[in-house]
DNA sequence: TCGGCCACCGTAAACGTTTACGGAACTATG
DNA sequence: CATAGTTCCGTAAACGTTTACGGTGGCCGA
């Protein structure tokens, strides 16, 4: 004799009246219902999730997909852990269960998914690192599978999205350092198709269209998102007859490399180059220290978890009124990156 | 009608068959198996998880389950996502799924954990992060959990363990600087209780002794592993009067934080102090070089994975001489920080 | 011809839940 | 008192698998 059963029997009642007495129903005694929760904590009473998921067809899942290679995600930072750490807090109030779903560098991430919702893993899921267009809306779309991705996307399917403010970024940086008397300034983005660098480049250029200036397309890096890409990038971009003044970085690492490379031809940020990035707990480290915008990562995982549950019917009353789709805003933190000013 | 029933509706086959055949089972004629894995493939036929689960016990889920805090696991680096790597790859060769357990901060190792486990979530679990008494291990032997850890501990109950040569590190790093003629030499170990900070404090205490030198209590920094510990482990050792020539680094990102507190103090890393620590795609972009330790992080996760599989009695037959407890060698990457010597 | 063995397959019972349905006891209403 | 309504509870059928068990037919040897 197992599970509920036992407890059923311990008690001397029908099974079904636990069940309902566990699971908050209204039809059943407030009396009896205490003594089924007391029994159950005394004899250490846990549902089997397998039988629960067989008859509800639900897992109480939540998976966060998200790429294990440092290709993609930029994982030299904690930027995914933090906002996982915000994303468990709202979940564990609903006692849905969150797991981290990390598709390795070796397999494609539609093949990883195609599996995870084969196997009906998870009742909701969280992507990340989208792409401009990204086949996995579709996929998870047709299937009617609740998500929420962290960046948006050309394809839109109606999910919710949340994402950092890549084109604020862009204007800001770019109005800044145009302030500041720079006129050739370079920009990088990610090596493959991940939106964001399409956000943040297009956005860049119209800001510098906005001062009548133009967007070198030699001065647009393609640059893997780590350390070792923004080491490459220091070493073409001071490779070049006509250098330019100044450089948006769009992820938080690659900073750190871009450091490296400049000292090594003996240049010093802030005095040589101008650099505007993004601040992580890393670059907080460098000297000089970096001019870099910054966000609430844990926020911005609780915002993910609410826009989710609000597209799932069976939570969606906790969460009338969610952000379900935001750019998140991002502060400037002033540093000496971009110190200098040029002549006029 | 669904899933199996619906197949052998499908072939007019009963669903005890479909079941057989498509599980392996030898009671089955071959060329009905054939039919029915084509009909399955042509159908997108998946078998259900909770169904299987209720029936037989069993998740086909491994969890690996890792703190988010950078406090405890030092994520500054992505030591773990290259371990997982490893892990995966085995994994996926017997279609186990791999998620990742990211216990939360604010959430205490133990009850997550119960939780996990009350949930019958997962046939096996990997640990990291042990503690130097770990009530994990005890919890897991008595559910009769299939569990390794990555790291070892005082408790044991006979679990396989993988662990990196903290003592290896300690010796060969003390045996190098005293031959270069350093006598006051400083050691960093976590500022809590994990295993492996006692493991490389005693071992340097008696490496020490055995050049009839002795470890000065003054000279063990307990560090958070990260960049921030890093920092205030430099401002701490320069405060001091009696100031050691060398230290020895047990994380791979502190020696970040370390580097920029040095500098700050006008001093250099291999000329001030001769600094000796661990590799990582980081540590390569400080200046001067970093002379420590590095492994195969995914040779690791593949170790790992197999000493898990090696226990369970459903594979062990795959893996019939798989290493279960293995203290995995470290190669010492010569650099500059550790360049100088001193007079005798 | 008969008994035994083997290869293959169908039947049905489990696994642990949730929940639709109906019934019993009680209360309120006329 | 009869009726309707309410409150609570028990019964049993699902959910989709796996697998023990038994049965059928064919083959072989005596």
């Amino acid at each position: 004799m197992t599970g509920i059963r036992r407890l059923a029997q311990h008690l001397d009642i029908s099974i079904g009246t636990v069940s309902r007495a566990l699971n908050g129903r209204p039809d059943v005694n407030e009396e009896t219902r205490r003594k089924v929760l007391e029994a159950a904590a005394e004899l250490g009473y846990v549902p089997n999730q397998s039988g629960r998921s067989l008859r509800q067809g639900t897992t109480n899942i939540i998976g966060f997909m998200m790429q294990t290679g440092t290709e993609i995600t930029g994982q030299g930072d904690t930027f995914f852990m933090s906002v996982f750490d915000g994303v468990q807090t709202v979940f564990a109030r609903h006692h849905l269960d969150l797991v981290a779903l990390l598709c390795s560098s070796e397999e494609d991430p539609d093949d990883y998914l195609r599996r995870v919702v084969a196997r009906g893993f998870a009742d909701g899921l969280i992507l990340s690192a989208t792409q401009r267009h990204d086949p996995r809306f579709e996929f998870l779309a047709k299937r009617k599978i609740p998500f929420v991705t962290l960046g948006r996307s050309l394809t839109d399917v109606g999910q919710p999205w949340l994402d950092l403010d890549f084109e604020g970024m862009a204007q800001t940086s770019i109005d800044r350092l145009v302030a500041k008397g720079h006129r050739r300034i370079a920009v990088t983005r990610p090596h493959d198709d991940i939106n964001l660098g399409h956000l943040f480049v297009d956005q860049s250029a119209r800001a510098l269209a906005a001062h009548g200036l133009t967007l070198d397309p030699d001065l647009v890096f393609n640059s893997k998102p780590n350390e070792a890409g923004g080491y490459h990038v220091a070493q073409q971009l001071l490779a070049m007859k006509d250098r330019p003044t100044a450089i948006l970085l769009v992820n938080e690492t690659i900073a750190i490399g871009f450091y490296r490379g400049m000292s090594e031809a003996g240049l010093k940020p802030g005095r040589d180059i101008a650099i505007i990035g993004r601040q992580s707990p890393q670059s907080h480290f460098l000297s000089p220290s970096l001019t870099g915008f910054t966000l609430s990562r844990r926020d911005l995982g609780i915002a993910l978890a609410e826009a989710l549950l609000a597209t799932m019917p069976a939570f969606s009353h906790f969460y009338p009124d969610a952000e379900l789709r935001k750019v998140w805003p991002e502060d400037l933190v002033e540093g000496e990156s971009d110190a200098f000013s040029l002549p006029a």
